[in-house]
DNA sequence: ATATTATGCGTATACGTATACCCTATGGCG
DNA sequence: CGCCATAGGGTATACGTATACGCATAATAT
């Protein structure tokens, strides 16, 4: 009889070639000081020969640790998809990264925000805790995240680090970063400045980042305009609608600080349809720092967030919490980057 | 006593609750024809109540089916990252959601090249199958896939379809892209087209374009020259340089066929410095048809793969393969998107 | 009416690991 | 020289599900 030479091997027969019990395999290879060093040595040579790895099926079900970690991205029914890649793919990537230097597998899933992943995902055993990603409809996600408090699911969110408290969030100093857009115009002269962004609290983010405008503004003396906000979400499109209905209001206006990159672009073309000289009569700043505002003319002054340090600190802040080890809100600094559009 | 409310349920609680026993419940909720409708009926609608989901890792373990799959990106060492985005996001969101709709789950994970990625995932029970992306050292990866395929590991990739036929490739028609590109250049009358891009065997898909640009040519009646090849990676630096080097070495032509656009992207940016005008001295096609490729100026005319239709046939392909379905390689039509720089 | 087969389900067990508990030697201590 | 702590590791079992079998009952065939 004996094993088949193409069978994985278990940890019986690291076992039997060690003469040790199956037992001391697994202590030995998880580190346990109640095995000698001598002994684990010899698993740990016959393990690597043998090509051995533990399987996380087994090993998960009976410690009932999955040493999984799962990413939910969210999209809004209709996503312009190939523009949210920008901002994703940077923290994938670091997020990727940092679970694969703590041993945690990630599991992936795009969602669309009206789906029931907060019952699908709460018992499936499938991970430790979950990664919000993701915008969309900010009140029908919160009542979601009460479920998954409820449930005691382990979870942290990219999103506005200050306005509800519930759950535990990882985000950009947005307020911070409205300030440094405002103090950069006002510091080129411009005191008309209109917002192009959702101002409603469907969009804290965007939110936050008028906000640290408009304290930027009165930090300078200068009063904002209510009348030169326009609502727009995060596409081409909107902007471009956001500012035209700005153009047609026929108010005054010598700059623009648009809540992301896209709403930038989208604006900057109806600027130029209506004849406006960029950044001579109207200057512009973005949000996002995605590869095409260096490809735009003029090129586009940005805030750029650090979507590396962001996707660290997510799996940090939920690694943390995973162990009930006391972890608190996180923001991340956001970075001007100048470009034409603001050079005057 | 009594279970607890926040415990999770178990197949032994639905199987209680409905008078049966736990593997009745297993076969019920599995589809099993050998339990009768009503019976399965009411264990769906009480495992409904409950909230009730099969443990993956129960699951797993004793059928030796994970339901999961893995996706390996590879990236090289220096990726110029937000740059890989467009060509991979759209991509992963298709695979993503053609798992979901498939019931499985998908483990992402980034790779270097160099990594001992195909020893780790060999026998870790984590995946059912593994997805392969990315570029890189193209010979290196060769035999790294050699080990795969004697370890039985069930696989598909992405890239070049035709030359080599270690195991299961799906990829996009680079012959057929490169000669769309080749029949439009000569058809607004050049004949003096340069290729920027590796057509070495480190490139494979590079090399396919080259060939379907010489084939479009010659069909034509024009002898591509050798000499107007020049060797670039997929970056805009690298465009950059490798059309300086075009430049200075004073060879006439017409037209650029980039082997992707942040190669025509770089590749522009140098021809501009040059003084000559695009379209009119030299017209320029890229690949991928990235976002950015609308913003340049002029707007590039591009070739875009079919990356939703990719993702789709990864997972199909793969999952045959998994289940020892016959299947074959699969070859996806690019589409080429004609903009400014080719219009004359 | 008896033999045969299918239907529907229960019984027993295996998947591979981690952990609670127990046991045995050794050495330090008085 | 007896007592106890400690190191080192064995024994037994649980994690939750899926599957090989077996066994009734019912449905057919003969």
């Amino acid at each position: 009889m004996g094993r088949q030479p193409s069978a994985k091997p278990t940890s019986f027969d690291i076992a039997y070639l060690a003469g040790v019990s199956q037992p001391t395999v697994s202590r030995a290879l998880r580190g346990s000081k109640s095995v000698s060093a001598a002994t684990r040595a010899n698993i740990q040579r016959i393990a690597q020969e043998l090509n051995y790895t533990v399987d996380k099926n087994a090993s998960s079900l009976r410690s009932q640790r999955t040493h999984t970690l799962a990413l939910l991205f969210f999209e809004d029914p209709n996503p312009d998809e190939s523009m949210i890649n920008p901002f994703f793919l940077s923290m994938l990537g670091s997020i990727t990264r940092e679970c694969a230097r703590r041993g945690y597998d990630l599991l992936i899933s795009f969602q669309q925000m009206h789906n029931d992943w907060h019952v699908t995902y709460q018992d499936s055993h499938r991970s430790d805790g979950i990664i919000l990603l993701g915008y969309g409809d900010y009140q029908l996600y919160l009542t979601k995240l009460e479920h998954l408090v409820e449930m005691g699911t382990k979870f942290v969110r990219w999103g506005s680090v200050s306005e509800d408290g519930i759950g535990l969030t990882v985000g950009s100093d947005n307020v911070g970063a409205g300030e440094q857009a405002g103090a950069h115009l006002v510091e080129i002269g411009r005191r008309r400045i209109a917002f192009l962004g959702d101002a409603s609290d469907h969009a804290p983010e965007f939110q936050d980042r008028y906000d640290g405008l408009c304290r930027a503004m009165r930090a300078a003396g200068v009063e904002p305009d209510p009348a030169l906000q326009r609502d727009a979400v995060s596409s081409e499109d909107s902007g471009y609608a956001a500012a035209k209905s700005l153009i047609e209001s026929g108010q005054n206006f010598d700059a623009v600080f648009a809540a992301s990159d896209l709403i930038a672009i989208g604006a900057m073309r109806a600027l130029a349809e209506a004849g406006l000289r960029l950044p001579q009569d109207v200057a512009i700043i973005g949000f996002d720092d995605i590869p095409a505002a260096s490809l735009t003319s003029p090129t586009l002054t940005t805030l750029m967030q650090d979507m590396k340090g962001a996707g660290t600190l997510l799996v940090d802040a939920l690694l943390a919490r995973i162990d009930d080890r006391p972890v608190e809100q996180r923001i991340l600094p956001a970075r001007l980057i100048k470009r034409q559009s603001t050079a005057v």
